[in-house]
DNA sequence: AAAATCATAACAGAAGGGGTTACATTCTCT
DNA sequence: AGAGAATGTAACCCCTTCTGTTATGATTTT
């Protein structure tokens, strides 16, 4: 795949600990995604460092959840990835002074800021007990 | 950059060859961009099967346009360089199966699918008349 | 002490894009 | 016809990013 999944990735993921009683080890859940215990633990780094959630080393070790998934939103996830910018199209810097380059960017960039305003407005309405199945 | 910035830089070429006589070599327009006229050949590849450009061979040769400014639109334009999609997150396709893989997708979807269309019906109401500057 | 588990660095491989070279083709001009 | 100017396109290299993997270290439980 050419895109960027993570985002859906770690949803997928996160719920899943929820519903494995809050726990479960990188090896459970690179298992479930099909990938490497490595993998998991470099995604789960960034939402460690936020306090989303934590890991426990050592026998019955694993990650657990730091909050209730209720309290976290799509958003939050979305941050704590790193995500630099939604969009898979940029502005180009070729030429700053040039009144043409400026034109069209500005354009562009007004679209862009809109559109990722509107999908991170929505990110935040969602947390991800709205995402259990059922 | 790390961002596809490709429809910039092409809006601000077919603006330039306007403003140059409807009229630029691939050697004219790579100098105005910073880069090699191969790479302007290949981005406009797209545009000539579209027939908003048009390619003259030989002496006196080069880029012409084929429709007046007004009668193209950044949609076009980002259509014909066969932009696959506006978005730098994807979905994660792993268990199509799982119900929360599902429930996570169906929900990211639902708002990828809304900014995008808003996008790009913004896209479809913008000329590339209208970004002259002036 | 042993085993389980995370932390992290290091490296290999694949994929995509851009830059470049090379060569073929087409067209104009004399 | 021939020279030269331009596009068309394939092929290759390089760079970056991401993923997968291995290896080593640190921590915790038993």
């Amino acid at each position: 795949m050419t895109l960027d999944s993570r985002l859906s990735r770690m949803l997928h993921m996160l719920i899943h600990i929820d519903l494995h009683d809050g726990r479960a080890t990188s090896e459970t859940i690179a298992q479930m995604l099909g990938t490497n215990p490595v993998v998991v633990r470099r995604m789960m780094a960034g939402l460690r460092e936020q306090g989303y959630v934590e890991a426990v080393r050592g026998p019955h070790g694993g990650w657990k959840l730091a909050r209730d998934l209720a309290d976290i939103t799509v958003l939050d996830v979305h941050n704590a990835l790193g995500s630099p910018s939604l969009f898979a199209v940029g502005l180009a810097v070729d030429h700053p002074d040039c009144p043409v380059e400026r034109s069209v960017n500005a354009a562009l960039g007004e679209i862009f800021e809109d559109a990722e305003a509107r999908v991170t407005s929505r990110y935040g309405k969602i947390t991800l007990a709205d995402l259990i199945p059922g």
